[in-house]
DNA sequence: TTACTTTTCGTAACGGTGTTAGCAAAACTA
DNA sequence: TAGTTTTGCTAACACCGTTACGAAAAGTAA
């Protein structure tokens, strides 16, 4: 009202400017709300309803933002890859070395899942009804390709024409999720026995060794 | 009543005997037809309703037979155990190199794991609220030791000091469920990507030699 | 057979979930 | 100020796991 000569098509904009603004808020603060949930109770209790009782409105405004209650965990999952490709990068800036590389992207890996452990319980569906993530996340081919630039690079040397590095980085990344997983859903089975502890790094160490020195040995290897 | 001269005491160990009967049918009715709504739909659509409906009986009735639906999972958890155990005992038997049976135990599990999905799915929590399976699997305990025998087996003969088999038991499980669990989380991804047909189980080849050769350079190992 | 007791089991409820139709109120426009 | 659009709430639908309670059936004793 204040504001002096301004346009009937400026102050339309003004106005939907704000609404946008403001829905924005909205769609932010259902995210931001969602996520205390998860990360205080858990995914088993995250719900719509919820997260409509938190920030005050009714479930159906929900709707208006999200699709469905799939399409926040996408949302979720996305953001998982990308903090999880960060993480990689950032790792294997670090050094020049391959081999190092590979070390330090599979501790980062490691550090990564137990840093963030409901990203983690998402993004691979451990324990909960996931969403479908193929073909949506777009952060995954990032993925494959930052660590697969180490394999190719470590290998470069004296490669053999079998050697298939799309196949070294599944072998990669098995290891890892394996044993992040299977450390993740049933913790203290796998740590606990017998006064083991700290076992897991030191099976992080023993793995990420056979896969370096499985790809070093690639020249010379018959592919029994 | 035709029967002649039976004693009371007779008879009520008959009709208590019918009756316990009938319970333990009713009992794997429950489970049958859970296991039939399970392989049908998967286990996202399986619930006490849904079995209560299909054998003709209220849903209190399924609940003086299990305390809850987790106890239901549990009793698929234990029976999928036990075929597991079971299918790696038999693919162990097959030879008597500790380096062959190791082998022969990872086709075997990744044989199980894709012959057996819903089995699979839940024994490791893939996409499914699962239960607490910790202590309450008595075949966990031989799985850990029919896949360990055959790693001691192997590391025998000129072993370290510092050789560890439970690592090693650890190594081959994480590599085998990360392989596992990937490919029936998201299939397409991995597989159809430019063509890569049945990797895999080229992958799965390549695991398996890369942790042989582990073992097997074990004596000479620096363990940095 | 009859009267009493125990077991069995179905109805209906409680509190929770995801999702959506329909309508009232607020906001904006003319 | 009157009309239109947008916004958001109420209430419902169809599920879910779980359980209290009461009726009917089955078994027992006279």
């Amino acid at each position: 009202m204040l504001t002096p000569l301004r346009k009937v098509t400026e102050v339309v904009m003004g106005i939907t400017d704000r609404k946008l603004r403001q829905k924005e808020e909205v769609r932010t603060s259902i995210l931001d709300t969602a996520w205390e949930i998860v990360v205080t109770e858990g995914w088993s209790s995250f719900s719509i309803r919820k997260v409509a009782d938190a920030i005050e409105y009714s479930v159906p405004v929900i709707y208006s933002h999200f699709e469905n209650k799939e399409a926040i965990l996408l949302e979720f999952n996305k953001k998982g890859f990308q903090l999880l490709v960060d993480a990689l990068t950032t790792a294997k800036s670090k050094t020049t070395q391959p081999a190092d590389q590979i070390r330090a992207m599979g501790k980062a890996y490691w550090n990564f899942a137990f840093a963030n452990e409901e990203y983690y319980q998402l993004m691979f569906g451990l324990g909960i009804p996931s969403c479908d993530s193929k073909d949506k996340i777009p952060a995954l081919g990032d993925f494959s390709q930052v660590i697969m630039s180490s394999i190719v690079a470590m290998a470069a040397p004296g490669k053999t024409p079998t050697f298939n590095p799309w196949l070294k980085y599944q072998s990669f990344w098995s290891m890892l999720h394996g044993l992040v997983s299977i450390n993740m859903v049933a913790p203290d089975r796998v740590n606990a026995e017998e006064g083991h502890k700290d076992l897991p790094i030191q099976v992080l160490d023993d793995v990420l060794c056979s896969f370096i020195r499985g790809i070093e040995a690639a020249e010379s290897a018959r592919p029994d």
